[in-house]
Formats: C-alpha cells, structure tokens, sequence
RNA sequence: GGAGAGGUGGCAGAGUGGUCGAUUGCGGCGGUCUUGAAAACCGCUUCGGGUUCACGCCCGACGGGGGUUCGAAUCCCUCCCUCUCCGCCA
C-alpha cells in the first residue's frame, strides 16, 4: 500500500500519478486524508485521558498500599468516568482507522516517473525483440492440432474429469512438460544465482492481501474447504501464482542488511478462476484454470531495484533465447500495469499456429508496496527500519512456453524438434510423429 | 478426531492484579584495562503510533481478538499456533 505520509503531505502529487493508471482509482484519496485527520484528532484526545488515568492509578496503588482505602475509593470514583470516555474514544479512533486503511488497501501503486502513459495495451512500448519468426515450408499447426496428434494433450478427458480449462498432459506431453520445469529450475538456480524453495500451494488471505490480490481481486481465487466445514470455506485459497507464497516467506520479518539482495526461484502450478477474463473458453492451453509456472522473487535494497528488474527480465529471456523462441520485450504503459506494480515488462514469445505473441512472463518492480502491506523490513545501516524493494517475474510460465515451443519447432514429418538445452532433460532430440 | 502441555524481548528462561517494557543468563554492540587478544569490569541492546523545528514528552504492544478492574504479562471468554501421547493416514 501506498505511505499514508506521502499521501497526507502531497497529495494533488499522488491523486495524479493514480490517475495515470486509469479514470477513478484516484477518488479514495480525499476520504482517506478526512478520516486519517479524525483518527490523529483522538488519538491525541484519548491519550491525553490515558495518560491522566495511569497517573490516578499509580496514586490509587500507593493509597492501597498505605492502606487509605477509603480515599483510594473516592479516587476509584472519579477515575471511573475516565475509563468510560477512553472506551468510547478508543472506539471512534479505531473505526476510522479501520475505514482509512481499507481505502488505503483498495489504491494501487504509483507508476514510476519512466512507465509510458497510456490507457491501454495499445500504448505498450516494444523495448527489443529476439530472433525471427521461424518461416515454414508448410502451413504450421496450432499447438491443439498437434497435441491431438500427438496425443501430448488429452482435452477432452481433462473436461471430463475437472471441467474445461483444466489439461491432461499425456506421453510425451507430461514428458516435456517435467523437462522444461526441470531445465527451467537448473538455468535460474544454476546460472542466475537464486535460491529454489518450494512453497505451500494453498495460502491463508493475508498472503494475497500482502501482495496486492486482495481485497480488489477476491473473485479471480480459488478458496478452499475442509470437507463439507462452510465455516472453513475461505480460510485458505489455491495460490493464483508462486509469487503469493514465496513473496511472504519474510513477511513481518525484521531482515540484517546483510541479508539482501534475496532471490527465491520456484516452480508451482498455479490457479485462477478467470471469471468473466477474455478468453475463457478458448480451445487449447492458453488460458486454463491450472497451470505450471516457474517464478522468480527478489527482495532488495531500493536503491537497486530497478537494476533488479532489468536483469530478471534478461533471466526470463534467457529461457526463450535457449529454446530457439522468437519473442518481444514490451514495456507496459501506465494503464496496463497490474495493481502492485510500479513498473513492469512483458515478454511475449510467438507463436506460429496462433499468428501471434503470448505473454509468456511478466516482470514487475513492486518497489515498497508490497513490503509495507506485509510489514516486512529491513534494519539498514544507520540503525533505521526500511521497507526493501519487492520484485516478482514469470520466468516462465510453462503452458503458453510449451505452445511456442512446438508450434515453432514442429517439422514437415509430422514430429516437434527439441532444441538442444533440452534435449538432455527430455532424454531425445525430438518427440516422434505419431 | 481424542487426551494433555505450552506460547513472555535475538535465544534461553523468571514473573500469577499496582512504576513490569518486564529479574536473570547467553548472544550482540560500545567502552575501560591490554603491545594486541582473552578474561574481568561498566554501559547499551524491541516495535508501532501521536506530538514537537528539535531535544524530548506521551500512548500502545508479553500469540491474536474481546471482557472484568481505578489499574492486566498476571483473572475470565474466544480464536490461532507449537509440542507430547493415542487414533486415522500418503
């Protein structure tokens, strides 16, 4: 969330960077200076009448212990009012702020001063693209065709099972699947130095209040219950990527300096309802209720994170880059931005069979939004508590990687090339023609 | 799921209604002594909030929430978590 400091001391400042983001977002910010005022007013008041009783009390403990009771009674008289005004007090000022900080919960993150501005994904500015798009001698298939084909992916049994939107992968299809999980694990562990932890796949709300999911998102999740308990119902949620649960790890934790720069790689399946999403319904794999994803986490000093993030994006780029994938690098404009972010890049790899690019990984600088709505901190030198940088990055996710990577490398004969970083994880150099 | 024990400062561990934000030990930081180090000794060692230009002053926090009381780490209610034993179980 956003520093009710900042708001309170420049807030015209604030209500128009939000207002960068899209129309309305920025309208909280007067409420929430009105009820942060009623909340400073009593809390002054009320701790001016606390501070009166405490001193009664010390005077009425030292009566008893004279054994003046009948004048300790008479000051046990007079304080009893007190008591009755700072209940009611400590009420006002607790409502409002409770009032303030769910405002406070509902306001994204600022942009930073170098995001385009832009009400949509048309105003997304291209950054760099990698390789061609492969030309073929044929007319390539659609990843639905060849999964058929090739019996990678069975749709039809997985709607029969679960519903639609969920996948059955199949043969060769698991195969590749663990391939790229594991080959993705290796290149982030081994070459780009973070640390792989595999995290809880259902997460209590705090988790995705934490980093930004909730409470504006709440109908995206999945919850949870515990048998036919409806009391339950709620109280944990499939996690919608690994970032819910590995962004936390250090929540309300105080960090050494030393400790920093973080960096948390995992792979997760990941879930999310889609209500009303565009999409939803497509054929295929690429947009489902679950899938695999690995993902990157840095927790770092502020003032590195924005070189943080541009090196996360060459990690993610990396992965396409070994697997012989065409993609863009796009910078998203202020109005494309998830609710955290304060600036993000998507990688979108192309796909042949679909004629267009997936996003394939988005990398986003959270900067201290994050950190603040988790409390996490750390002790810097000079002795202070401070927020650090939260960054999170797809790197990648796995369905939309595994579309790209046999609508690219399919051949005339029918069978899918594997490319050489993965033919050691896959065990061949191809995944035969039915 | 059943029975029991317990949650206090970085850790260990006291405290059962009145200056207790908390005895003590360990660890950590600073200092004295020393050529240096060790030992010994001395001091410091949580976090949030309000107010102030600032020094400071004040309020709150002993797992979370609520209650009793002039006053709660301490009494009551409730929730959560951990540990031990039993049952079930991948």
């Amino acid at each position: 969330m956003l520093d009710i400091k900042q708001i309170r001391d420049n807030p015209e400042a604030v209500r128009s960077r939000l207002e960068l983001r899209g129309a309305g977002e920025g309208d909280g910010v007067p409420r929430i200076l009105e009820l942060d005022e009623i909340r400073r007013k009593g809390v002054a008041q009320v701790e001016a009448l606390k501070s009166q009783r405490n001193k009664a009390s010390k005077e009425i403990g030292a009566l008893m212990g004279q054994k003046k009771f009948e004048e300790a009674e008479a000051r046990k008289q007079e304080t009893r009012e007190l008591g009755d005004q700072i209940a009611a007090l400590d009420k006002a000022v607790a409502a409002a702020e409770l009032e303030r900080d769910a405002l406070l919960l509902g306001i994204p993150n600022l942009p930073h001063a170098s995001v385009p501005e832009g009400g949509s994904a048309e105003d997304n500015k291209e950054i760099r693209t990698w390789g061609e798009k492969p030309a073929f001698t044929f007319e390539p298939q659609s990843h639905v065709d060849l999964c058929d084909r090739l019996q990678l992916v069975d749709f039809a049994r997985a709607a029969k099972i679960s519903g639609s939107g969920f996948l059955l992968y199949t043969g060769w299809g698991a195969r590749l699947e663990r391939a790229l999980i594991q080959m993705l694990l290796d290149l982030h562990t081994g070459e780009h130095g973070y640390r792989e932890v595999s995290p809880p796949l259902m997460v209590g709300s705090q988790c995705l209040e934490g980093v930004g999911q909730f409470p504006k998102f709440r109908d995206q999740y999945y919850g949870v219950a515990e048998g036919d308990d409806r009391e339950k119902l709620g109280r944990l949620y499939l996690i919608p990527t690994a970032e819910t649960p590995v962004a936390n790890i250090h929540r309300e934790e105080i960090l050494p300096e030393s400790q920093l720069p973080i960096r948390y790689c995992a792979y997760t399946p990941c879930f999310r309802g889609e209500a009303g999403a565009a999409g939803v319904g497509t054929r295929g794999m690429i947009r489902v209720h679950q899938f695999d994803k690995v993902e990157l986490i840095k927790i770092v000093k502020p003032e590195h994170s924005y070189a943080e993030l541009e090196s996360m994006v060459t990690h993610a780029e990396k992965v396409l880059q070994l697997l012989g994938l065409h993609h863009r690098v796009v910078l998203l404009c202020t109005g494309d931005m998830g609710f955290a972010s304060a600036k993000t890049y998507d990688i979108e790899v192309w796909a042949p069979g679909q004629g267009s690019y997936l996003e394939v990984s988005s990398c986003s600088n959270c900067e201290d939004y994050q950190a603040r709505r988790m409390n996490l901190r750390f002790k810097a030198q000079d002795g202070q508590n401070r927020f650090p940088h939260i960054l999170n990055g797809s790197g990648t996710a796995l369905a939309r990687l595994f579309v790209a990577l046999i609508e690219t490398h399919q051949q005339p004969d029918g069978s899918v090339k594997i490319p050489e970083a993965l033919q050691g994880y896959l065990k061949s150099d191809r995944i035969p023609a039915a």
